[in-house]
DNA sequence: GCCGTTTTCGGCCCGACTGTTTTCAGTCG
């Protein structure tokens, strides 16, 4: 028997991975594998539904469960959790392993290609013997390119082309994970304005996660209202920046541009546009929540609109506020839309008020041109260039947070930070700034101990100090723990810097108590950063959502190193609006003269 | 296998696109 057909072989510890991702394709595998064994079909897609819970799922489970806490999650029941978590726990589950192991891994593998689904994958396995898990997709490839795929029944020669060119995708970009928010950005906004050249569109929109302003994006997707369909995919398909066309039809087209990103165009007469644009704008489990809902009222929710069950009447919204009026809900916001309780506070009238860009009166992580001797970049703008684009921004203050001097500099730091602040106060005398001030901080490494690399003699030359982790990663949470909250029971000590320290696809988060930290920093009148930076933007919204209950206040931040990234305060503010933030709940829409206060209280603290 | 303001049984979203087919299967979102 071919070792992949084998139960032992799929008890190879952690064979599929451990994050939610891999949990959630393993949970697919287990529907796929039910699938070709024309098993139940509810149960199928109840396992489908587990997957998608849990790849939505804003905390990594494996850790939860090795550390013994609990979890609920909605769609993952009593019977999958207990599989999950005895996955998690000896490395195999014995039940999955028996239900996997009928059907060659290399099936699973094949299923990750796109356009190849379980049956496809399934077929092709048997056809051509493709056992080997180490060169299945190299192997399909050699078979595809020797044309013996076109003549497989349901099959053809088209088909073929489309397998050598997905497989061949597929090689080139598996290591490639999704986009960060603000590249996405910057490709829709550029198709955005190509398309838009045509005089047939009548609204155009992004929509999915672009749209909720999620960090990272895999697809792009474009909404458009029009009444000549053909004319705007046209349009579209000669998007001169594309590296192929996908797909195209008439009331949708698909292309792909560079870094391999596909972009989906969707087009609908003004008349329905609202129900495309909530429709696809997602997220799925907030789309599940708001059928459900509607389901509730007697109508059935589609892209096209509601139709009533009962006499099957369709009714078409051209805004989604119409929509969600009309089924006696509150606008809920693209970035509420993950699939939590919005639909539940919509309905009672009470979603929060959400902060807005407009809000913002300054930016205290700030890094200037000053050499501070520090082993960090500088900054590349000084002081003036950071003023004049502050002010032109409508702040009333900034906080220039340059990165503490070398620690090998002992002796000489306080000098550093000496002549800095005598450089500093000269510009701000000479500008005679009026309703607008500078407050001259410090970026501070958390050492691995938890101390601070500066002395109590260079205080004085200090208006505040955002804290935060550039080095040990990896301590264990206990240790990490203990390390933050000494750096944070520093005096002057107003910030703690992007908490979790992650780059987004490069880094993961430490692993610390939050709860036990955001407390503290409640305690200790601490706002805890929302560093804007796309790479980082750190605080993750789902921590914020989990930790403003606690009332622990926040800064919204850009760690900018020039003056033009300071318009990056935007991608911050998007994610305290993920994360269910109002004005209130972030420091720095305070006026200048709170501001001021917080920051004096601060230093008088021992 | 999941879920419950119809709660321990009996329901569970569905339309578009592609390709191979000649009315449908597979895949995707």
């Amino acid at each position: 028997m071919n070792k992949n057909f084998d139960v032992e072989y799929y008890k190879q510890k952690y064979l599929f991975g451990k994050s939610n991702k891999e949990l959630a394709d393993l949970l697919r595998y287990i529907a796929y594998s039910l699938e070709l064994k024309k098993q139940d079909y509810f149960r199928i897609i109840a396992y489908k539904n587990a997957a998608d819970a849990l790849e939505a799922y804003p905390v990594e489970i494996y850790n939860l469960i090795v550390n013994n806490e609990d979890f609920q999650i909605e769609n993952i029941g009593k019977i999958i959790k207990q599989k999950l978590i005895e996955y998690c726990k000896n490395g195999y589950s014995q039940e999955m392993a028996e239900i996997l192991s009928e059907i060659p891994i290399t099936v699973f593998y094949l299923t990750q290609v796109r356009s190849v689904g379980p049956k496809k994958a399934y077929k092709l396995v048997e056809t051509f013997k493709l056992f080997n898990p180490e060169t299945v997709y190299e192997d399909l490839l050699n078979v595809a390119k020797a044309g013996k795929i076109q003549n497989l029944e349901g099959f053809g020669k088209k088909s073929e082309e489309s397998l050598i060119k997905a497989l061949e995708n597929y090689l080139s970009y598996k290591m490639q994970s999704r986009i960060l928010l603000y590249l996405a950005d910057n490709i829709a906004k550029s198709i955005i304005d190509w398309v838009s050249q045509n005089q047939d569109i009548l609204k155009i929109n992004v929509l999915g996660s672009i749209r909720r302003r999620c960090e990272t994006v895999g697809d792009i997707d474009i909404a458009v209202a029009t009444d000549n369909s053909k004319a705007v995919i046209d349009r579209f398909l000669e998007y001169p920046d594309k590296i192929k066309i996908e797909n195209a039809g008439s009331n949708k087209a698909s292309i792909i541009v560079k870094n391999n990103i596909r972009v989906d165009l969707r087009v609908i007469d003004k008349s329905r546009y609202g129900s495309m644009l909530q429709y696809f704008t997602g997220s799925k489990l907030h789309n599940i929540a708001l059928r459900e809902y509607a389901l509730n009222l007697g109508y059935s929710l589609s892209e096209y609109g509601l139709k009533s069950v009962s006499d099957k009447q369709e009714i078409s919204f051209s805004s989604e506020k119409e929509l969600y009026e009309f089924l006696g809900l509150r606008y809920i916001p693209p970035e509420l839309r993950e699939g939590n309780d919005e639909v539940e506070l919509a309905k009672k009238g009470k979603l929060p008020k959400l902060i807005k860009l407009s809000d913002i009166k300054g930016d205290l992580h700030i890094h200037s041109s000053f050499d501070t001797q520090t082993h960090y970049d500088l900054g590349s703008s000084d002081l003036n260039e950071l003023i004049e684009k502050a002010k032109a921004l409508g702040y009333s203050y900034i906080g220039i947070a340059d990165h503490n001097p070398k620690y090998s500099l002992k002796q000489s730091v306080q000098k550093i930070l000496a002549e800095r602040k005598k450089y500093y106060d000269q510009i701000i005398y000479s500008k005679k700034l009026e309703q607008f001030n500078v407050f001259i901080g410090l970026e501070c490494d958390i050492l691995p101990d938890g101390s601070l690399p500066i002395t109590d003699e260079c205080l004085k030359y200090l208006d505040y100090i955002i804290v935060s982790i550039h080095s040990s990663f990896d301590l264990d949470k206990t240790k990490m723990t203990q390390r933050i909250l000494r750096a944070l029971n520093y005096p002057k000590v107003c910030v703690f810097g992007h908490p979790t320290a992650r780059l987004i696809n490069k880094r993961p988060a430490i692993s610390a108590d939050w709860q036990k930290i955001f407390k503290f920093c409640k305690e200790k009148n601490i706002a805890v950063e929302i560093n804007s930076s796309p790479e980082r933007l750190d605080l993750p919204y789902e921590l914020i959502k989990m930790y403003k209950t606690f009332g622990v206040k926040f800064i919204i931040n850009t760690d900018s190193h020039n003056a033009d990234s300071l318009d990056l305060i935007a991608y911050g503010v998007d994610t305290a609006r993920k994360g269910w933030l109002t004005k209130d709940d972030v420091v720095n829409t305070n006026s200048l003269d709170k501001i001021e206060l917080w920051i004096q209280k601060q230093s008088q603290k021992k």
